[in-house]
DNA sequence: GGTCTCTTTTGATCTGATCAAAAAAGGACT
DNA sequence: AGTCCTTTTTTGATCAGATCAAAAGAGACC
């Protein structure tokens, strides 16, 4: 296991990016909302630091993916959807009706999906598993 | 298995949906042009039907993936894509560096990964699996 | 063929994301 | 602490993909 928070300013720094107000700020509402799309990180990031711009939100997410610091995930008919947790190979439920998304561990073993029956020659990196369904409160919702 | 080209205007009348001359144009293009986006099959269609506006083409597949005609996928960084194959629960390569897919069969069994470790309380519906890597081509180019 | 309903057209509009140039701030060095 | 160079941020424009809405046109049932 990774440390689970890391010193956003020693991440920064080992990525080769300078530290600023704005980039701690999204480090912060990453931190604070797994799973937010840029424009809700941008509200969260608005909050306390009223300055800050949407673009250099949209910059900051922009660095920190091309430097590995979070993963960037877009469920369809969602808008792009950031997370710290990179260390790990984890796959996500999304809720077909509220758009709610959850981590879920590798379903088997190590890397248990990464091998399809037949690879068409593609030299593959990775595999992504999304699971779509109604999440607890939609199915309670859905009951009523 | 179900058959492999169902007759357009038959699969049309059986979802309800009138058979036109635009529907029978996005039909034929998506045979032509599995995982083609919609400004692809307009293209597509523009060949053989100039008269067709975009808005049809989006509003056929709109229509047909609400009755199931069509499967919607939408890999990440690019726009949705639109195939015929339905009855299958098959899963889709997709080349990082061109942007190609192409399908995998299910890769273990039935529905391998439709159980997670922990469903978090939702109610599953159904599991997308994506591949990403490089296909053949891009793995060729790349050694060049 | 007449009539009603479903489709298509046209053109506007929206969201999410990206681009680009000028201004501002980090941080290495003295 | 001050200087300088480079990276970041800001500002505002722009883009792509997709959707919305009203009027015109075409399918299909009688």
């Amino acid at each position: 296991m990774t440390d689970p928070a890391p010193d956003p300013d020693i991440a920064l720094r080992d990525a080769g990016l300078r530290v600023t107000e704005s980039r701690r700020a999204v480090f912060a509402a990453l931190a604070a909302h797994p799973h937010a799309s840029a424009e809700a990180l941008y509200a969260a990031v608005a909050d306390e630091l009223p300055k800050a711009s949407r673009q250099s939100v949209y910059n900051a997410l922009h660095d920190f993916a091309d430097a590995a610091l979070v993963r960037r995930i877009e469920p369809a008919g969602q808008p792009m959807l950031f997370e710290l947790r990179v260390d790990d190979n984890h796959h996500h439920l999304v809720c077909t009706s509220c758009g709610r998304v959850e981590d879920v561990d590798c379903a088997v073993g190590a890397a248990p999906c990464l091998h399809p029956s037949d690879d068409r020659g593609f030299r593959i990196a990775s595999a992504e598993v999304t699971y779509w369904g109604l999440c607890a409160d939609c199915v309670a919702e859905t009951a009523a």
